[in-house]
DNA sequence: TTGGAATGTCAACAAGACTGACGTAAAATG
DNA sequence: CATTTTACGTCAGTCTTGTTGACATTCCAA
């Protein structure tokens, strides 16, 4: 039979609490992406040109099947969305030299200027949250976001951490 | 100037904080999405279908409008949606009594059979982040959800949490 | 009675995901 | 050296989910 303190402690994993956990997801992802994608809008792109345009600046000189695993979409896919900001000269290439067959992908310099528009309105409300929040509400923010995660993508979220 | 104590404070804003925030949630939204997504795709039913059940489950009765603003899509779209979960009788309408314009969505047994196999999948998961990352790891962590909404959708949020 | 609100429907379109098929180039392997 | 595999690109077609615009219906409210 459970005493009070074992009850109290498993508060947090009621159908209520999850159901929040959910919900909250969902509204705060809507919120989480609003910024960019004004300003997506106004050069006519989209998220998928984003998410490209973030990771290249994260790992530049990444190849595009490295790339494909971070974003987890189909070679064709991120290929209409880099060919796009190829011939928009926002991504540049550049052939292996150890292996020719391999792509490295950079941004140009207006690759980087569009990319910190974006992630400067994106910050700026990560910022505000996390300023509202609180250090120790962030760090639990961020464990539980990990603990949500696909282990596979865990594993490539941390790789990010660290390169 | 800084002291060492307000320099420590602020440790969690910086940019390489906020670039984890930004990538936590990329990341784990795809791990949010993934299990019901499996579901769906068995029954030929998309995410949008998802939200759909979801929120008619939440609020029974609730008419078009009032799930349109929770959902942030156009009536169009989410026409569409309904008009599947209608036909393949998941949900059912009811013209409204007092202002018979209205119509009320319910969810038909198997509509409710359905929202249960999905919400206790993602449900499953979230537990389980839940569960790793602890208390008061779960608390920080919808604060910061919650501040990350846009101010609309945040009051959206909270008046489900009530109701 | 007239205007506006709530809803539905039709049409057309776009982004961004998917599959399948095929071609090319080059590395790796037998 | 010949063959296979890898990395990448491209073409074609499909699907889901979002968008606008136009228009009809119903009915409450001024």
């Amino acid at each position: 039979m459970q005493n009070d303190r074992s009850r109290e402690n498993l508060l947090f994993l009621t159908d209520e609490q999850l159901r929040q956990g959910i919900e909250g997801m969902f509204f705060a992802y809507r919120g989480f992406t609003a910024d960019p994608d004004r300003i997506l809008e106004k050069y006519n792109y989209g998220r998928a040109h984003h998410r490209a345009l973030h990771f290249i600046n994260r790992v530049p000189g990444t190849n595009v099947n490295n790339l494909l695993s971070i974003l987890g979409v189909t070679k064709q896919s991120l290929n209409r969305v880099l060919r796009t900001l190829i011939d928009n000269e926002l991504v540049s290439l550049k052939i292996g030299t150890k292996d020719r067959r391999e792509r490295h992908l950079y941004l140009t310099e207006s690759g980087k200027s569009l990319e910190k528009q974006l992630s400067t309105a994106q910050s700026h409300r990560m910022r505000e949250a996390y300023r509202q929040a609180g250090p120790d509400a962030v760090a639990g923010f961020k464990q539980v976001l990990e603990a949500m995660m696909d282990p596979k993508l865990q594993i490539t979220y941390k790789k990010l951490r660290v390169s």
